[in-house]
DNA sequence: TAATTGACCGATC
DNA sequence: AGATCGGCCAATT
């Protein structure tokens, strides 16, 4: 058991509390795992998330509901199709802005 | 020990 | 809109 191992966990256990039909950016992962300025953490965790946990990684996206990874990545295209079927069409390579769970959710929630 | 490297982020040009 | 830049922070080399 390394250091690491528990931030991993702590990672994948706010990335399997985002519901279908939203997304969270990596910044606010890594705040919610106990992390503030750990976004660079989050990628490397989700890649280490072994197959058999069925990790939603899909729903972390970029900054502004972007994708992270490069156009031309292979996983670029596989996390479109995911986000598909959770019913998440992406316009210019991003998400509509009201499916990101971002920091200030709760205020509008609360504000409407 | 120092340099490099990320599935990042926000400001700036 | 797209490119660049500095800041970020820990794993890896």
């Amino acid at each position: 058991m390394s250091q690491r191992d528990t931030i991993d966990q702590a990672i994948w256990k706010v990335v399997a509390t985002i519901p279908k039909g939203k997304v969270m950016a990596y910044g606010e992962v890594a705040r919610r795992a106990g992390l503030p300025r750990g976004a660079r953490r989050v990628g490397p965790a989700l890649g280490r998330a072994p197959e058999a946990m069925k990790l939603p990684w899909h729903r972390v996206l970029g900054a502004g509901g972007k994708i992270a990874f490069p156009r031309d990545h292979p996983g670029y295209q596989r996390q479109v199709d995911l986000l598909s079927v959770d019913g998440l069409l992406l316009v210019k390579g991003k998400v509509a802005a009201s499916d990101v769970i971002t920091a200030q959710s709760m205020d509008e929630l609360l504000w409407g």
